[in-house]
DNA sequence: ATTGATAGTCAACTTGCTTGACGAACCGAT
DNA sequence: ATCGGTTCGTCAAGCAAGTTGACTATCAAT
């Protein structure tokens, strides 16, 4: 009855989990950080990550997550320190604020995520997890 | 490698999707719906629906729907005519064109949705259809 | 020395939503 | 009949997470 074409079906599936990671993350006392910010900060190397480089593996634009990387300055969880090899580069740091806040976010997803899985068995999960690479990986 | 979480997988493989879709509707000549005016006008009955239906199906709240519905109006595809039972009330109907429109818009919509049931094969692609259902059917 | 690519940034815009406030019409009980 | 609450569409404002375009400073290589 439904009839719902799979994107939207996708798209529903995204908000269902993007509404428990935020509960997830407010459960541990962190209500200033949204579900994308949180994951953005999973992606700073503990040495500092280049902005351009967080974007790829963001897959957004360098301007997009030079927005992120501003709201995580502004909200004292990261800064921007010179690259001492490349005048132009800056790297992005989480402060020791960002860090402990990122310990607290990375399990808050992995408990969503782990409460998936038992959800839908192992077996599933994995199907899941697989088949959505592959929708994503698609390039004509 | 990746670590990625689940949630932005399924964002990732909307985006990809909706990516396909786009393209979809333009080879078949619809540059002027977006997937997302398109999916909308899937829920349109022949007879006319309410807004405030329109928005439960589309599981949005009836001002995003509004400004839908106002797009499609500005485009020529629906129009509000007023509800004879309640004259609260106005159903939006799709014009002549907007029918046309949207035969397009539902095979291309369809195309995508079956390209991807061949890549992934029955048995997946079903599966996969399941776990999205269980994933956004979540209520504590 | 020039030339072209690269890193970050500023500004403006877009898409797809949300929340809040309303007036007009409807409905059930008094 | 009418009062009070509910529902319908609507106006207005704002937000979240992006995009595109233009620009500066630096770098790397000829």
């Amino acid at each position: 009855m439904a009839e719902t074409g799979l994107a939207r079906q996708l798209l529903e599936a995204f908000r269902a989990m993007d509404g428990e990671v935020q509960a997830a993350l407010r459960d541990r006392g962190i209500s200033d950080l949204r579900p994308s910010h949180a994951r953005a900060m999973l992606l700073v190397d503990r040495a500092g990550t280049r902005l351009g480089e967080l974007a790829h593996r963001a897959q957004i634009t360098k301007q997009a997550m030079m927005q992120v990387v501003d709201d995580l300055v502004s909200q004292g969880f990261a800064r921007r320190v010179p690259d001492p090899g490349d005048a132009r580069a800056k790297t992005v740091k989480l402060t020791a604020k960002g860090l402990r806040h990122r310990a607290e976010a990375r399990r808050a997803l992995a408990t969503v995520d782990a409460r998936i899985r038992r959800r839908l068995g192992d077996r599933r999960y994995d199907a899941l997890r697989l088949s959505l690479e592959e929708l994503s990986s698609e390039e004509e």
